[in-house]
DNA sequence: GTTCATGCAAATCGTTTGCACAATG
DNA sequence: CATTGTGCAAACGATTTGCATGAAC
């Protein structure tokens, strides 16, 4: 599909300093918190170019993005908890049937000191529609 | 906390067909959506009163805002698919040991007509930083 | 010296807000 | 008539982009 094999990026002390901080830290800094943190070894550095950054270390698969899903808000009137699926082709969003189940949550409780008290489940993949037309 | 006991709501014709929309529809909207589906009915509607509806309706618990997490994107040198938990209180997330569940895939494959290849779990609860304060 | 990276500012996009007027109860 | 809802336009915050200059190879 995307094809750009050409190793077309320079190297860049920027980039590479970004990806050096995103090593270094257990927490999922935001473009800001970069920009923050190396704003004293590049005086000049733009937000800009932060962003391009990383967008090209997302592209080159060094680092990831956490995928929340889409960009904009989206509406419910069913109010009960249900997972959901979303389609990567057409971006549609299905409510799924399988059962919520709290006892993740609890696992997530004995393994860690962390207290969990729901959590939410997105699953990617290729609605039907979709499958038809590819295939 | 939050304490508006004080049904101090209005009704609203506009409000209302944002709601009956939402209901008669599987399909999970966006504000534009909404807004290009009403502007026959409401020829001066404008997008900023479906939004003020839109946060009424999801206050009032008839309606689910599509809650996928933070509002700017947060970037990971993590490449492994892991599973995140979140902080309520501070925003924190923290990655999970968790061990990737993939046949979860399979059940939704299963239940539905759907090809889930993937899928995400973000919990939500108290970090123990957080929970120490509080107490 | 061609091409990619950068800084800067302006632009974009989804969403929110201030204001004067209209609708609700 | 007191208060909430509305349209409009401006404001907002996160991210992207156009452009002239600077660095990489």
């Amino acid at each position: 599909m995307k094809n750009k094999e050409k190793s077309k990026y320079r190297h860049s002390k920027q980039r590479q300093r970004i990806l050096e901080l995103l090593r270094g830290t257990e927490t999922h800094p935001t473009a800001n918190w970069l920009y923050d943190k190396l704003r004293n070894e590049f005086p000049n550095l733009s937000m800009g170019n932060v962003y391009r950054n990383l967008n090209i270390l997302v592209e080159q698969g060094l680092i990831g993005r956490i995928d929340f899903g889409s960009t904009f808000d989206r509406f419910d009137a069913n109010i009960d908890q249900h997972y959901h699926f979303i389609c990567e082709k057409c971006g549609a969003i299905v409510d799924l049937e399988l059962p919520v189940d709290d006892e993740l949550n609890e696992r997530v409780n004995n393994l860690t000191n962390l207290k969990a008290l729901r959590h939410n489940i997105q699953f990617y993949g290729i609605c039907s529609k979709c499958e038809k037309k590819t295939e």
